[in-house]
DNA sequence: ATGGTGGCGGTGCCA
């Protein structure tokens, strides 16, 4: 099974380059991020049309997830637990049947956290506890699950084009990093990293100072496995080629492949 | 060069 996530930046902005590209890469789950979107403006239609069916979590004008998937699905969560006051919508998960067991799908658009120093980068850290405590509630039941999403963190050096111009970035804070490592420290496998230690493997160019055209990118979205999930990861894709089309999103799709089958 | 680009919504905010 092919588990993907991409930030798409308004999906009707980009349903044309989604639909094509849920076409060819054929991913059974995939997660979106920045829907930007509520259920009245979903494209909807075009993307049964390609076969999936959708649940999301939409948001007028910001942020707003998606899960599609191949086969049915089973909602588990619509928001990150541990804040009822929080009206954003950066979290969606469900439960899909494979042939060992269920997996688990969360897809999460965690803060950005820009400017440090403010309540934004306050935000991103509560949420980045909450989001720990739901992984160790999943780790409990010791199944397959992945956690995939824009985690607007940038893990290392090695994720950042220039280290120094983000120095004082919410995406490399010494904060945001080591809640990120964390999570990883619970026992869940970047899978990414898992196949790939050393080259920049980013996922992100922003649209800004022709920064795809000179390759300064960032790799802040991520697939985070379970012990059983990453016990059957058999490979992981950038596809990178998304950022060069007409109209793009400006993060392109990350996937992985699980040795389960639907 | 304190800029630059893009999306939303119809003005600044967010990234």
């Amino acid at each position: 099974m092919k588990i993907a996530t991409w930030n798409v930046n308004s999906v009707r902005k980009r349903t044309g380059n989604l639909v094509a590209w849920l076409e060819q890469a054929r991913p059974d789950v995939v997660v979106l991020q920045e829907i930007k979107a509520q259920e009245a403006t979903f494209p909807r239609l075009e993307i049964e049309a390609a076969g999936y069916r959708a649940e999301i979590v939409g948001q007028k004008g910001f942020n707003g997830v998606a899960l599609l998937s191949l086969h049915p699905v089973e909602i588990t969560a619509r928001a990150l637990p541990g804040d009822a006051s929080d009206e954003q919508a950066r979290y969606i998960e469900g439960r899909v049947a494979t042939s060992a067991g269920p997996l688990t799908v969360g897809g999460l658009y965690l803060p950005n956290g820009n400017p440090i120093g403010t309540e934004k980068f306050t935000y991103k850290l509560a949420w980045m506890e909450r989001l720990q405590r739901r992984a160790r509630e999943l780790l409990a039941r010791e199944e397959m699950f992945v956690l995939g999403g824009d985690y607007n963190v940038c893990p290392t050096d090695r994720d950042v084009y220039d280290p120094r111009a983000f120095a004082n970035d919410a995406l490399c804070q010494p904060q945001s990093r080591a809640a990120l490592r964390a999570l990883l420290n619970l026992g869940l496998t970047d899978a990414v990293r898992a196949f790939d230690p050393e080259s920049t493997c980013y996922t992100f160019w922003d649209y800004q100072a022709g920064a795809w055209a000179k390759d300064w990118g960032l790799r802040i979205d991520h697939l985070l496995l379970s012990p059983q999930a990453a016990d059957r990861l058999a490979g992981v894709g950038i596809d990178k080629p998304e950022r060069g089309r007409p109209d793009p999103s400006d993060h392109v799709p990350v996937w992985c492949e699980l040795d389960v089958a639907a």
